[in-house]
DNA sequence: TTCCAGGAAG
DNA sequence: CTTCCTGGAA
């Protein structure tokens, strides 16, 4: 029978030699780690990249250093300084957080008070409290699961398999270190037994991993087979009046929630007219694909001959298109081209 | 071109 | 259980 009680030395040892640097990062066995700096990170890394969070981790903390600053900035600076990064809820409920946590004075130090706040669920109250307080919490992200389903060869496919691999993950969690314990596993997970072909050669943990003893480890963890994706059609309006485009806030909730974008139909089959009379000229196609659905807008290009019945106009020298979602930059990308021409 | 990884809210 | 995006890998 294994011994569970070694996991957690050795993955402690090795993350005191092969820890990731990271932006948010304070080094194995240092000082406790900044709460502000460890909840910004966290909620940018929610479906998200480690590569795609550095720079806007960088640039949050150089424009706002503290909660503090965060909870000050105008949310329509937040939402610009967010565009691209994808999920716009999680930048809404950042500045609600943010908001929250300056009115009290600080972060809440229990995993049970970080939950309460908004954007800041399961995963993210359990890091912030092991991270920044180094309390005796256990974090299960993506690359946990997949780190535990293998150590005990897991074959329950997920997501029905999650309740179990958090129950066996919190038998492993140790007193001792518990914070440098949460980011060694998930340290592990990116970069040893990755999702494809994991490591198992120089993994601290191959003795004692069921999966790798009974030659399984790449296919697990198993998923339930993922419905095929719908597509949707709309059309989307680049009107322009002299040297101004127009734009509009799209609704706070929904997809998209709180964003700036090209008038457009609703995408759900419900017509929308134009925003404004125009002799409207079709210049291209746009294609983007959501969690759910993969949309196809037809971009129409024309100016105005009229006041526009929705959104506003913004000088063409105003423009910024790093403010924009992915999907209307792309929007915005063929209207340059068709100006240009 | 398609496939896939990655948490929270309602 | 459904709704929320993007970029990197295959």
């Amino acid at each position: 029978m294994r011994d569970d009680k070694v996991i957690a030395p050795a993955l402690l040892d090795w993350y005191d030699r092969h820890a990731r640097v990271l932006p948010w990062r304070v080094p194995p066995g240092g000082p406790p780690a900044d709460p502000y700096r460890v909840w910004l990170s966290e909620v940018m890394l929610q479906q998200t990249t480690v590569a795609a969070v550095k720079a806007y981790f960088q640039r949050f903390t150089e424009l706002w250093p503290t909660v503090q600053d965060l909870a000050a900035a105008p949310d329509a600076q937040v939402m610009a300084e967010w565009a691209g990064l994808g999920y716009y809820a999680r930048a809404r409920n950042l500045l609600a957080c943010a908001r929250q946590v300056a009115a009290e004075g600080g972060f809440p130090t229990t995993r049970t008070g970080l939950r309460a706040l908004p954007g800041i669920g399961p995963y993210t109250s359990a890091a912030i409290a092991a991270i920044a307080h180094d309390a005796p919490e256990t974090v299960v992200d993506g690359n946990v699961e997949r780190v535990v389903a293998r150590l005990f060869a897991v074959n329950t496919p997920l997501p029905r398999a999650k309740p179990g691999l958090t129950a066996l993950a919190e038998t492993l969690t140790p007193q001792e270190r518990p914070g440098d314990y949460a980011q060694a596993m998930m340290d592990l997970g990116a970069t040893i037994c990755t999702p494809r072909n994991p490591a198992c050669a120089i993994c601290p943990l191959v003795d004692p991993c069921d999966a790798r003893a009974e030659g399984i480890a790449a296919e697990l963890p198993r998923k339930a087979p993922k419905q095929p994706k719908p597509t949707r059609q709309g059309t989307v309006w680049v009107a322009r009046s002299g040297d101004a485009i127009l734009f509009e806030e799209r609704p706070t909730k929904g997809l998209l929630g709180g964003t700036l974008a090209f008038p457009s139909t609703s995408w759900d089959g419900r017509d929308l007219p134009p925003p404004g009379p125009a002799d409207w000229q079709e210049i291209g196609q746009v294609r983007h694909v959501f969690t759910h659905f993969t949309l196809t807008l037809t971009v129409l290009l024309g100016d105005l001959t009229g006041n526009p019945q929705r959104g506003h106009l913004v000088r063409l020298d105003r423009i910024d298109r790093d403010a924009l979602p992915g999907l209307m930059r792309k929007v915005w990308d063929v209207a340059q081209a068709e100006i240009a021409a």
